[in-house]
DNA sequence: CTTGACCTTATAGTTACTCAAAGGTTTATG
DNA sequence: CATAAACCTTTGAGTAACTATAAGGTCAAG
């Protein structure tokens, strides 16, 4: 099938099937006379397993070790856990700053008396100058 | 002073006080005769400023409207407060974003073996055919 | 035989910087 | 005074992961 069908049929887009080869996250696909790109369905089923672990919220670095684990018959289930946990944490760590960030925000909105008047304890908070006391 | 200053006093880096200019986040600094930017305590506060609201989260162009908040003395601190509770909820919306996927890497996690075999609930899952059952 | 839907490549744009190259200036040192 | 270190300048490329555009070739239908 070409590119457009393979598109379809994972959800990905033609043009982004285009880059994973282009950037050698695929092997280039085998080419009809023509030179349209041609896909089986093992090929599809590699670009399932990209589009799943893509939106599983795996960098495209990290779909290239999980493809390489998929391909490797020799491959141990104890290393694909470890890649998986692994990002489970680093989510946890994203999580945690942007609830910091969250509170730093609702903290700065909760001084602001949202007037018609110009002065605000937000603008003021980020301008503050930071003097640290000296000597 | 020099660049190189006023970035130390900001914590922002040098290239990027130059970078906020060639964006147009900045109005141009002034020069000196030998051609470098200068700056006086006034630029040095719309640096400062930058430097905490992008720390607070705030993409440039938001920075950009802070700014244009800043230093327009006709501004309604509800403006100002409108931006930062809408920026508050984006991350609220991503926090729970991640916290779907951060549920979603456990479950798959939790179905592998993590030994030396080979099969590994992951991949299959990641490469699972999504045939709809048809008739 | 032409229209429309495909396909191809190459290039630029997105976000927010960061780094490196190649060169001019200023300050410190002997 | 010479020169080396530490500044400053501009320009262009690199990062992540696409997306969109242009300019063109191919194919199926009417």
């Amino acid at each position: 099938m070409n590119i457009g069908k393979a598109a379809k049929i994972t959800g990905l887009k033609a043009e982004t099937i285009r880059y994973y080869e282009q950037i050698g996250l695929l092997t280039p696909a085998k080419r009809s006379d023509n030179g349209y790109r041609s896909y089986t369905s093992s090929d599809v089923e590699q670009l399932n397993f990209l589009q799943r672990s893509r939106a599983s919220g795996f960098s495209i670095e990290e779909c290239r070790q999980l493809l390489g684990l998929l391909n490797n018959p020799g491959r141990q289930s104890r290393h694909v856990k470890i890649l998986v946990l692994e990002k489970a944490q680093r989510i946890t760590r994203q999580i945690d700053e942007l609830k910091l960030l969250q509170q730093h925000l609702l903290e700065l909105a909760s001084h602001c008396q949202a007037n018609e008047a110009p002065n605000c304890a937000i603008l003021e908070k980020l301008s503050e100058h930071s003097e640290g006391g000296a000597s």
